[in-house]
Formats: structure tokens, C-alpha cells, sequence
DNA sequence: CTTGTGACGCATC
DNA sequence: AGATGCGCCACAA
């Protein structure tokens, strides 16, 4: 997928969004009914030390064209506040996933990449 | 350029 | 379990 240059000003390409790219990417890598940390996320797509990033990305998207209730915090804890944590919650036990308490089974859902 | 803030992470208390 | 502190990166003021 070497094609898809040309975004952002004047056809150039920022290294951020590069990282984005990835990250989505590797959002998408995420089966059903398996779960990823931010920080998992991030170094899987090439980038550690960019969790961070990771979560920027996945409040500034909105987006309904990823699996974003996947990603959750490091021990398969929820990081949203109010209903939006609820909803989280809900489609991950939509999708299968089971919780021990507040935080998923990791032991079951973490996802290996 | 410096600060403050944030869907974070980890060690420590 | 909850609170603090430090590290990390991006971004707005």
C-alpha cells in the first residue's frame, strides 16, 4: 500500500498522520471479541511510547469505521467516563467479552499481535 | 518558547 | 482501591 501519499497541505504528509494510519490499522487488526491496550496498540503499529497518541487519535476520530471499543487502558480497564464508559462496555459484552468485575479477562480477550 | 491538559502507563505509598 | 508523581507525546493558548 505504497499508493496513498498525497494528503494534509499541499500533498505533503505528516508524520503524525502517518502514525495514525498505522494505528488504525492496527485497530482494525483486532478480532472480535479480543481486546488491546493503548500501549499495546501503539508499539504493535511501530510506534511504542506513543499510547498517548493512541488515544488522541480515538477521540478525534469518532469515528464508526473502527472497532474503537476495543482499545482499552493497560489491565483491561475502561477509560471513559460516564455513558460513553457504559456503552463500551456494552458492545464489548455484545462481542463476547466477559469481565472480571470493572476490568475484561485479559487472560481470555487480550489480543496477541 | 512555556504551560496546561488529556479515552495513557507504571511505580510507589 | 484510590491518590501521587514522573514519563511520554500532541496540541491549544
Amino acid at each position: 500500500m505504497a499508493a496513498r501519499c498525497r494528503r494534509g497541505t499541499a500533498g505533503t504528509v505528516t508524520l503524525s498522520e502517518i502514525r495514525d494510519e498505522a494505528f488504525e490499522q492496527t485497530i482494525r487488526s483486532i478480532p472480535r471479541g479480543k481486546v488491546a491496550s493503548y500501549g499495546r496498540v501503539a508499539a504493535a503499529a511501530g510506534y511504542p511510547r506513543y499510547h498517548r497518541a493512541v488515544a488522541r487519535l480515538l477521540k478525534t476520530m469518532i469515528p464508526g469505521r473502527l472497532p474503537w471499543q476495543r482499545v482499552l487502558g493497560a489491565g483491561g480497564e475502561i477509560k471513559l467516563r460516564g455513558t460513553a464508559a457504559a456503552e463500551q462496555r456494552l458492545r464489548l459484552k455484545m462481542e463476547g467479552v466477559t469481565f472480571a468485575g470493572k476490568r475484561v479477562n485479559l487472560r481470555l480477550h487480550e489480543h496477541e499481535f
